[in-house]
This record gives C-alpha cells, structure tokens and sequence, in this order.
DNA sequence: TTGAAAGCGCTAACAA
DNA sequence: TTGTTAGCGCTTTCAA
C-alpha cells in the first residue's frame, strides 16, 4: 500500500473530519447562543467587556458545539501562531542517542510554563534535502520563534531567519560572528579544569578525544585542553588528541587508534560522556584498567556517566538552565524587548570514580 | 530577567520582524510584477496556466521582496496544514534515553520524504499541565494529522482527537478498544521467543522485569513470558516476575529484587534492553556472571545492546517500519482511504553474548 | 455592553 | 492565459 498521489495534492481536511463533517465556527457558536461574533470572540478571549448573561449563553452554546477556536484564522488576524520551535539541526539519530537534550527540553517546557501559553514543537533535520522544507515552515509564521541547537560549521539557518525576521536564539556558539543572541556553556573553562585535574593528580600522558571541530563546542573544549597543559607548562603532543563527533562509536574508535598511536597514556579526556564510554569499551578491551592504567573524564555529566561501570568523570553542564535561559532570551526577542547578545553558564567538575 | 507580562498578552510578530518589519504579501508582489493576486498565487503553486513570461516576472519579483507565502492565510482557505506530529506521550526524559524513538522518527521522516510535503513536528506531553495545551494544538487545525506513541493507561488523548476529526494513527496497541487505527509489533510472539528460548537452552529459572502493566507492550511481552512456560510445560512462579517500566534504573532496581526473592534465577528476559542493561549492572554487582550465572535477553536491540559488553542479545522490533507505515497509514486516513484498523509487524529474536 | 463591518493574506471559482 | 470577486474564520475598531 504506497501513499499514491503526487505530493501536495492530498485532501483539504486540517482539523476537519476524514468523514467530511467540519468543525464549527464562531459563526454558529453566536448564532445558537443568539448573539454576534464580535461577543462570542470576546468571551472565547476572556475579555472583561461582556455581561455575565451573554457569557452564560455564550459558553453554554462552545461546550454544546465542542467548539474549538481555528488556529489560522487566529492567526491571520493576531500575527501570532501560539507556539515555538527548538530546532536540532542534526538527524533524529543522534538526537536520541544524546542524553544532553533531556534536560535542555525540561529547561524550555519549563520557562514556556511560566509566563506564556505557547506550545513546544521539536524540529529535527534528518536530511540535507528537509532544510528547505524546514526553513519554510519557520519563516511561513507557523511559530512565533526558534531555538536552535546543535548547528554544524557552516550552516547559516541562523542567518536567513534572522534576516527574515523570525526571533532566534541560538544554544551555543558559532564558529563566526553572528547576529544572533546565544547562550552557551562555559566549554573552556570546563575542559581546562578537567585536563588540569589530571595532570595535578600526576598523569603525564593526557589524551583527548575532541568532539567535532566545526562546532563551538568541539573547538573549546579543545583549547581547554590546550590550556591546562599550557597552565601545567606541559607539551602537547599531537598523537595524544584525535578528533570525534561526540557519538559513542567514534569514541570507541577514537580510543582506539589512541592506543596504537600513543600506548603509552595514562589518562584521556573525552569531550562527551557517550565517547567516553566508547572509550572505556575499548580500554577495557585493550586490557588496561580505569582509573589504575588510564583515569577518564567525559563532558555533560549525562545520567549514563553516573550509571557507567566504573562510574564516570564528567563535567558538568546546567543544560536545564540554558534550556531556560534560551525561552527567556527568544520571548524577550520576541517581545522587543532589549539584551545582552550572549549569555554563558558556568560549568562543574563532577570527580567519580574514573579519574 | 523574567518574561514578564501575563500569559497570551505578547506582541503580535509571528513571522514578522523584530523591528517592526511586517512580511511581503502577494499583493506587493503581484503590484511590482505587474500582475493579478492570482497569477502571483498560480505561480506560487506551479500552476500550468501561466505564461512563461508572467511567470518569469512573478518568480523576479519574489525574488526580489523575499517573499514567503503566509501559512495561516493559506492554511484558512485550503484547510490543509502542511505539518503533521508525531505526539510522544511523556516526559522528554524518557523519549531521550529510548533508543526507540530514533528509528520511528526515522521511518516516518521517510515516508513523509515520499508522497507528501508534510513536516514532521514533535511534541511531547512533559507534564500533565501540558495536556490541554497539547490538545488544542492538535485539534486547532495546527496540524494535518497526528502519530501517537507510548500511550499509557487510561490516557484518552486518541479518542477525544478522533472524536473532534483529527487523523490520528496509534503505534503500540491500547487495553481497551478504540476506533483509532493502530500499529503494532508481536510483543506476545517477541517475549515468547526469546523465553523460549532460555528454557530451550537449560535454563529453569527464567525472571522476567516487565514493562508497566498499563501499556499494551508491557502486558504482552509479559503474556509472551507466560506463554513460553506454558510451552514447555514449565511452572511460573510469581517470584520471578517484577514490574519495572522500561527504564534503566528500574531494571536495576528490579533485578536487585529479584536478586533477593529468588536468588536462584538463573536467566532473565527483561522487556526493553535499557532495564536489561541496568539489571547487568545489578547482577555485576552481586558477582554474577552474564551470561554464566545468568543468561540475559533485552527487547528492542537498540544500539545500547550490541554495545554493551557483554554484548546483549535482545528481540528486535523493526521500528523504522513501524514509523514508515504509521505514516502510511496516516497519509491515508487524511485522504479518506479506507483501511485495515490494525498492522501487527514481526520480532526477531537476535543473540549475542548475554543469553 | 453589544453589533456591524472591515479586513488579515491567501485560494479558487468564474468571466473575460 | 488572465483578472475580478468572493470568501476561509477570526479579531477589532467604531458606533450605537
């Protein structure tokens, strides 16, 4: 059984009965409540200008029709859809795989609670053909806003919706100067203090696996890196960092050719939780112990870090609180409302038992 | 920094500019182009009734103004969304630590990709405040139709939908009947296996960590765990069974009490891979082997499985044929196509290392 | 407090 | 092939 059709000419019936039974309207709400439009609009929008009798009417006549205001003619006339878009510009995949996002939703549904009505739609990119797609659907006035998290390298989506007008708020930074009000994590610092805790703690060959270095977060946490062994007047060596995207398998393979190209480390710095434990599988497999021949550290400080085996060094970062901060930066945009460009939140050194 | 203001009370701006800036209309197109409203709107719509040179004139002046057809104006008259949402049924937590959602996402991302122009959105019910807010979305003519996934107990979010005339499609069968078309995987036939197995191979005391008991899945993979005792004429004992509810830490918790009840089990079938991989770390910690002392089966052979060390044998469900013909079916509900009400996909019983 | 009327930006007959 | 016209369902002045 195929979908049959070519694409865009299925049946007009949005909020409508696939038995072709419409939705009411305002319209037949006034008429059986034997008043205008104009106060069946007024009581639908709580407005104070009403007599207690005509609501009465009013409300008695919505519940008996099981009427339900249309979205788009709201719409047309309010310049306003009722809800915002977080946006994850990479395929659903890696998505769910990320426990980082869990906490970013709850900081978003939580600051949308309060304050607004507006409802929380995820967006993902699969695929680089749903870019043009996407980008329609936030610049058509389906949302009133977008969050946009986990942009790769070049992409300038953030760009064009800002030129179009839609208020955006990015969750962390880009690789350029942009236009667009970001908040971001700490990742310097972060990465710093966990490469400094190993070496203070006496390890001499520190490893890394970056995360993807066209991203923010993937370049930062590498000049932390950087940074501690500069701090610590220690020499980098090249064969002791490779490069990951921040998914398990590549810190699987990361470690791995870790180990051939410099066996002789003894402590390795992942820049996400899930390489991290990609690495400890191939530490453990390599025979070498965590933390006796190679302490680890990962970054997010993911619920996995602390339900690994042994449990997980990480670095800690409030994605709950960029969550929020996000909303409450994208509403203020939106309500004209003037800010600082760039906000940046703190991170934490969590120690466990791996390093 | 708060948002301020009571709810509902934002600036209108959908789709407009921060600045002030309101969007191009047809109507400044079609007056630069030269033309009629409609030829801009036949143009738009690739409409063959167009002269290639008003045509050309039309495309320059859109490209010219930036133009973006408004959603809501069009949405009004066609009756037609262009989006439809997928709805995940709880908390955002959840949905990001299931590798489960990943291959539905993908599957419908498909079948959307194939026959319509449709954009898939994602909604998630964080909390139960949440509900109403979700459904008027949903009923509002916001979207084209509805996927609906992990829907526990008595939830009747599927019945009010079809009730107002929303396309709805269900994946994962509800306890009671409904008349919403629904897709489903052999959860009876998966759990049956995959028990059966275990007793084939010697084992006499296989445990089981359920899924909640209010889900269709639950109930049936534990059917599944009955039935193959009944197969092979093996005795169940009440002991062995506890409920846990697909995540991880309740597969810990789980396989420690089950650990204490019945400290001579010797297999378990565990009803998602997360709660198998959380009761390994139980049974490490009591110092039982996998799959030694105990031989262990997960359900749904995520990712998590094959990677987990020892490498997690477990019941795969094909999920991203399960998102591909929810879609389908979907696409064909909205186009008034009639169809069967249910779809049962097959399991596949995969062995690794742990049972 | 209420109603009449004028759109919001677009599509879709119907005429020309 | 094109333009004119009449709405889609709602909000919002403006009068009454």
């Amino acid at each position: 059984v195929t979908a049959g059709g070519a694409p865009g000419d299925r049946e007009p019936t949005a909020g409508g009965a696939p038995g072709g039974r419409r939705p009411t309207t305002l319209e037949e709400v006034a008429a059986l409540a034997g008043v205008s439009r104009a106060t069946v609009s007024r009581v639908v929008n709580d407005s104070p200008r009403v007599s207690e009798q005509a609501r009465e009417k009013v409300l008695h006549a919505i519940a008996e029709l099981r009427y339900m205001p249309n979205r788009a003619a709201r719409t047309l006339v309010t310049r306003h859809a009722g809800s915002i878009a977080l946006v994850v510009a990479e395929p659903g995949t890696r998505l769910f795989g990320e426990p980082y996002f869990a906490g970013l939703v709850r900081g978003v549904s939580q600051a949308l609670a309060q304050g607004t009505d507006e409802q929380l739609v995820l967006l993902m990119r699969q695929s680089k053909e749903d870019s043009g797609r996407l980008e329609r659907y936030l610049r058509n006035g389906h949302v009133d806003g977008a969050l946009i998290v986990s942009l790769h390298g070049r992409d300038n989506l953030p760009e064009r919706l800002h030129d179009a007008g839609l208020p955006t708020v990015l969750g962390g930074r880009l690789l350029r100067e942009c236009p667009v009000p970001c908040v971001d994590v700490d990742n310097v610092g972060g990465a710093r203090t966990a490469v400094g805790h190993l070496l203070a703690t006496g390890r001499r060959r520190v490893a890394t696996i970056t995360g993807p270095l066209d991203m923010g977060a993937g370049v930062d946490r590498r000049e932390g890196y950087l940074r501690a062994h500069a701090d610590a007047d220690a020499a980098v060596d090249e064969r002791l960092i490779v490069e990951g995207d921040f998914a398990r398998s590549s810190g699987y393979e990361g470690a791995r050719r870790l180990l051939e190209q410099a066996p002789d480390l003894d402590a390795l710095f992942a820049a996400s939780d899930l390489m991290a434990l990609g690495a400890m599988r191939a530490l453990a497999e390599a025979g070498r112990s965590v933390p006796g021949d190679v302490a680890v550290i990962g970054f997010d400080d993911s619920e996995l870090a602390a339900g690994a085996y042994p449990a997980l060094s990480s670095v800690r970062q409030p994605m709950t609180e960029m969550g929020r901060q996000m909303t409450r930066m994208l509403l203020d945009v939106i309500d004209g409302v003037d800010r600082e460009l760039t906000v940046t939140l703190g991170t934490e050194l969590v120690l466990r038992d791996s390093g």
